[in-house]
DNA sequence: TCTCGTTATATTTGTAAAGAAATAACGATA
DNA sequence: TATCGTTATTTCTTTACAAATATAACGAGA
């Protein structure tokens, strides 16, 4: 068996972390399912940490991330921003992209 | 503020992770000092932790990383093999290509 | 055979993070 | 104004991980 090289990324501000896998996953799941309490259902989170990762990330972004609704018809909603879905995928492609650079450097070692 | 983007990579075999950061930290300081226990306490880190993880890469890595000796002149003591050395300069370069490539790529953006 | 400082290992204790549960707040609609 | 399903928040419990503690094993040299 032959190693292989992993990684984690995530964007930071000032210091403080802003998004990471978990957080990209969840957004995910907000798109889906248009509600928080839905989406943390679906990727079996607790409603309380999800809230919490989401009140994070729409506190420390330059731009809400999410448009949350209370009460109402439905009782209310989740839905991402313009500016959340670029992030996501601004995530996504460098993520894949780091991934295959790091392929490519395990390659030309010789451990 | 702007957003910074940061990554931890780690080596795996057979999906079990071999080594991060934390063991390479381990490492070099073992190479410096000669002692596991004195690496341990220069880096701030239990005896214990730091036994259990060069034990983990030992038996993990393709080679041993380390040599330990117990008893004897001075007690006994550890240090790295030539493998060791070359894994650890290989991590070090490879993450910090990684660090380079996640600038550029970040650069590319308009987050 | 005794000493020494080290590696090796098990056991107990402490602590911080995760999880569960309960409840308040909300507002369109009927 | 009563209902509904959601978001928002607090409190309590559990649990997993880190840390501390204790002790055994080891072998060269005096």
């Amino acid at each position: 068996m032959n190693y292989k090289i992993k990684s984690r990324i995530w964007i930071e501000i000032d210091g403080n972390k802003l998004l990471g896998e978990g957080n990209v996953k969840l957004l995910k799941a907000i798109e889906k399912m248009g509600s928080l309490s839905k989406a943390a259902k679906s990727i079996e989170m607790s409603y309380k940490k999800a809230w919490s990762l989401v009140d994070a990330v729409n506190k420390r972004a330059k731009k809400p991330v999410t448009i949350n609704s209370i009460g109402g018809k439905g009782g209310g909603g989740s839905k991402l921003t313009p500016y959340g879905k670029s992030l996501i995928s601004t995530f996504d492609e460098i993520n894949k992209n780091c991934w295959s650079f790091l392929d490519e450097q395990l390659a030309q070692t010789s451990i």
